[in-house]
RNA sequence: UGGGGAAUAGUGUAACGGUAGCACGACUGACUCUGGAUCAGUUAGUCCAGGUCCGAAUCCUGGUUCCCCAGCCA
């Protein structure tokens, strides 16, 4: 059998999630008439975060999957208190540089309020929705619990005449915020307290970041949500676990109206270990200045990982291996890393650059001497070509490649011993200067001019390579290393009286501000990313300016040596 | 104590009555001019108890545990 492997990957099947398990079978039994219509809609009352990305990419990729398929963009902007124009902005930057396109479809909320006005007023002739006088405390008294039936409202039998010119003097602004609601007629001892004739609508005298004064009567999500499905005809509605219970009562008000009728899916949504994803915690974080703004690089949001420098296409990997669910489950953050390492190795071009610089003087260089060396930009990827890189006798390596007293398994610097700089020579170490406290402040080495390039041609072997940066030659730089936001896997695991902010890191930023990058990094733009050899992947920050560099860890390299540190520090 | 959902290695997922598989993590080892990458290997699982069946993660019965719902938020 010469062909083994090639009928494993035929028999290895697209394993597909439930839902688009679901849109296959509707394509095989024509239920839409072939079309495939989903949409992401976000509410513009904050940045769009990892877990949103899970959506966008269930939504547009089942779209982009199916031939003809599409995906709309649309704001849920039905409440003029919370939204801002700012958050409208990032949402479409975000899904953009996510990859995804919704070419012409891109729709508000706010865009049907007329119709969905229409809507209202014939539900009302049918006698299904009344005005109820009713304050929001004594509507949530009659609603009744979780376990004891509501009771009427005393409005609830109004006549239609009556409803109709209520409803009207609402529209027309006649009453004051919270004087009045319009409620569907349903059932108030429904088990499902959802279906206890929810509000449709109720009066906010505020104005909308789109249709500013013109409306003072705003629908409310259960009301309003699946009329704009029905109005994009939309054939898959998928949205999150929480609006299981809402599902009965989206079907009762398409099925009233006899309208277009898409059908409601639901998943699990996306936690991550460390982190919060929450819009009411992220905006805690933000407004109470735990960090600098919806786009610190800490932030689990989109804007904050891609000033991180998560690729667009590491995110859209994660999101595909995580797979969808109808259960609640956290994802280990070392995955999304995982993705991000997988992807940034292959694309992210090799640099040098010292973060905590030791100073090492080749005693035996010719003085003033300065060599170009080539160097290799990505061994991933042969056609990213090589550059130059300036060697001199005077260098700078990392402090942590030195040690005076080297420990079992460390490889690098060390008194007496020989290593290799990067695509230059091998150098041994022949002194160590020290400041009158006793830390070592400067390292003296011989090199072996034979060894150019990096290979001895005596065969001799090195255990370990350092990367350097010449010391005349480098840029300065700062270097914002970042870890884990909260020091908990669940940041809600919390003791008595405190909340999630108590979890928070203390040492998730650390600046270093004196790091020498080598020179090829001068006209780096904002939002680059590079490998640091042996380092990790860093991108510039928008922070740069001209004089001066700034570069955030996206995340560093696989490093055993680090592990086994960790591991003698817990012993 | 009402209703709606859901339970598969440490984590995330597949298997749709027929050999419980994949990925991440962890741990070995090989290789290496990045202690990177790559490669090879080890580890470990069907919530519980019954039942049906030649055969059950899957079907049935009964439990257990977890999540969601009492906004004029979405």
């Amino acid at each position: 059998m010469t062909n083994t492997k090639q009928n494993n990957s035929n028999s290895e099947k697209e394993r597909l999630d439930f839902i688009r398990q679901i849109v296959a079978e509707d394509l095989k039994t024509n239920k839409w008439d072939g079309r495939v219509v989903t949409r992401f809609p976000p509410e513009p009352n904050g940045y769009l975060h990892i877990g949103h990305a899970k959506s966008i990419c269930l939504n547009f990729g089942i779209a982009a999957e199916n031939t003809g398929g599409v995906c709309h963009l649309r704001f849920d902007d039905t409440n003029p208190t919370k939204e801002e124009q700012e958050y409208i902005d990032s949402i479409i930057e975000d899904v953009h540089w996510l990859g995804w396109d919704w070419s012409e479809h891109l729709y508000y909320a706010s865009d049907y309020f007329e119709q969905m006005y229409e809507y209202a007023v014939q539900l009302i002739k049918k006698g299904k929705a009344y005005v109820c006088d009713l304050t929001a405390e004594q509507t949530r008294e009659y609603r009744g619990t979780l376990t004891k039936p509501g009771k009427d409202s005393p409005y609830r039998d109004r006549s239609v005449e009556e409803n109709l010119d209520l409803f009207e003097r609402m529209k027309a602004g006649e009453f004051p915020d919270g004087s009045c609601t319009l409620r569907a007629k349903i059932n108030m001892s429904h088990p499902n307290l959802n279906m206890r004739d929810p509000v449709m609508y109720r009066i906010l005298h505020a104005a909308h970041h789109r249709t500013g004064d013109k409306w003072c009567i705003y629908p409310m999500y259960d009301w309003a949500h699946g009329l704009e499905d029905s109005i994009e005809r939309i054939t898959h509605s998928i949205c999150t676990l929480e609006f299981e219970n809402h599902r009965p009562l989206y079907d009762w008000f398409l099925d009233q109206l006899d309208a277009y009728h898409p059908q409601q899916r639901e998943f699990a949504r996306l936690n991550l270990t460390y982190t919060v994803m929450s819009k009411r915690k992220l905006l805690k974080l933000v407004q109470e200045g735990h960090v600098v703004g919806w786009d610190d690089p800490r932030m689990p949001t989109l804007s904050g990982l891609r000033r991180r420098g998560y690729s667009p296409q590491a995110i859209r990997n994660f999101c595909k291996r995580i797979g969808v669910n109808k259960f609640n489950s956290t994802v280990d953050i070392a995955l999304l890393e995982h993705c991000l390492r997988e992807d940034l190795n292959k694309t992210s071009p090799r640099v040098m650059a010292v973060l905590r610089p030791l100073k090492v003087v080749i005693d035996n260089y010719p003085e003033g001497q300065v060599e170009e060396l080539e160097a290799i930009n990505n061994p991933e990827d042969p056609s990213a070509g090589v550059r130059k890189v300036p060697f001199s006798g005077e260098l700078y390596i990392e402090r942590e490649d030195f040690m005076e007293e080297p420990p079992k398994k460390f490889y690098r610097l060390a008194p007496g011993r020989e290593v290799r700089l990067r695509y230059a020579y091998f150098v041994t170490c022949t002194d160590v200067i020290k400041d009158e406290s006793g830390d070592v402040v400067e390292l003296h080495c011989t090199y072996d001019p034979a060894t150019r390039g990096g290979d001895a041609p005596d065969g001799r072997k090195v255990k370990s390579t350092l990367h350097w940066v010449s010391a005349g030659h480098a840029l300065e730089a700062e270097v914002r290393l970042y870890d884990h936001l909260f020091t908990k896997e669940n940041p809600d695991d919390t003791t008595e009286g405190e909340d999630f902010k108590s979890n928070l890191n203390p040492n998730s930023l650390e600046v270093l501000t004196s790091c020498r990058v080598e020179p090829s990094l001068k006209n780096a733009l904002p939002l680059s990313r590079y490998q640091f050899e042996r380092l990790g992947y860093f991108c510039v920050d928008p922070d740069s300016s001209d004089g001066k560099l700034v570069f955030n860890r996206t995340v560093s390299l696989r490093d055993p040596w680090a592990k086994i540190q960790k591991a003698r520090k817990k012993k």
